[in-house]
DNA sequence: ATGCCTTGTACAACAAGA
């Protein structure tokens, strides 16, 4: 099983781009990011035409995510990240897909730091680190794949000097995710490219994606269950470099679920 | 220190992204 992960960045002006990365990877589950919609235009129809189901949950100009599935119809667990009933930014969405639990996230980006947003950031990581926990316990098979807007380690930035006062890369942003890590997820791409300068996002600014000058920003963690049955793990770079590209790629894992303890080989 | 570029809203110019 191929999921993935992919910050859209506006699903009606990027729906080329996501119907042609869909056609040509075939993910069988595709966790969206910054829909940028209402409910309402959510492109149900088309994606349905090139053979995914979908669950949604927009808003107006700025964030929504989805869980797009092949063959099978995800089942929704939740829409709300727990721990806050004011909030009302569609940052999460939950589904069973084929036995697996799917977190789908948009975690906020946080910027300009200090200040309210950085507040709500930090706010919004430890809501789910709680959740997190929750999730590592039920000791079902889960993944836990967005936009985290966390760049983990200066590894995993062309150059961290320039972004040294950016939400992003913050002491108090990477210690969130260092204890998420504490838990025990596994993070997918760094266990099989240990070695390797691998990047998600290239700003529109200053060239920077002709100059490979990227940030790993999107993440797929796993649980325990599941990184047993990892396979491979990568960034579909090419569909940042097509016209009219959103600023992320899609991330990816391979699973074989084969693994799990349990099911049939 | 700011803009760079892009999207959405709405139709000018700003908010937000990262």
């Amino acid at each position: 099983m191929k999921i993935a992960t992919f910050n859209v960045n506006g699903i009606k002006s990027r729906l080329p781009n996501l119907l042609e990365w869909l056609q040509r990877e075939q993910p069988d589950v595709a966790c969206l990011q910054e829909l940028k919609a209402l409910d309402g235009v959510f492109p149900q129809a088309e994606l349905r035409e090139a053979g995914y189901h979908a669950l949604w949950k927009g808003q107006r100009s700025w964030n929504g995510v989805a869980i797009l599935t092949r063959g099978g119809e995800a089942v929704e667990i939740r829409r709300e990240l727990p721990g806050d009933p004011g909030d009302e930014q569609s940052r999460y969405l939950e589904a069973a897909v084929d036995g697996i639990v799917v977190a789908c996230l948009y975690l906020p980006n946080g910027n300009p730091q200090p200040g309210p947003k950085f507040d709500y950031k930090l706010s919004w990581f430890e809501r789910l680190l709680q959740h997190a926990q929750a999730l590592w316990r039920s000791r079902h098979p889960v993944v836990m794949a967005g936009d985290w807007n966390v760049v983990p380690t200066d590894f995993d930035i062309y150059n961290p000097r320039s972004w040294r006062k950016d939400a992003l890369l913050q002491p108090e942003s990477r210690a969130c995710w260092e204890r998420l890590l504490g838990q025990g997820w596994t993070d997918a791409i760094r266990k099989l490219h240990p070695q390797e300068a691998i990047y998600t996002f290239w700003d529109y600014f200053r060239q920077h994606w002709e100059k490979n000058s990227g940030l790993r920003i999107d993440h797929l963690l796993l649980s325990d269950e599941l990184s047993s049955c990892l396979q491979a793990a990568g960034v579909d770079t090419w569909v940042r470099g097509q016209p009219h590209a959103s600023d992320h790629a899609p991330t990816w894992v391979q699973l074989d679920l084969g693994r799990l303890a349990g099911r049939p080989r």
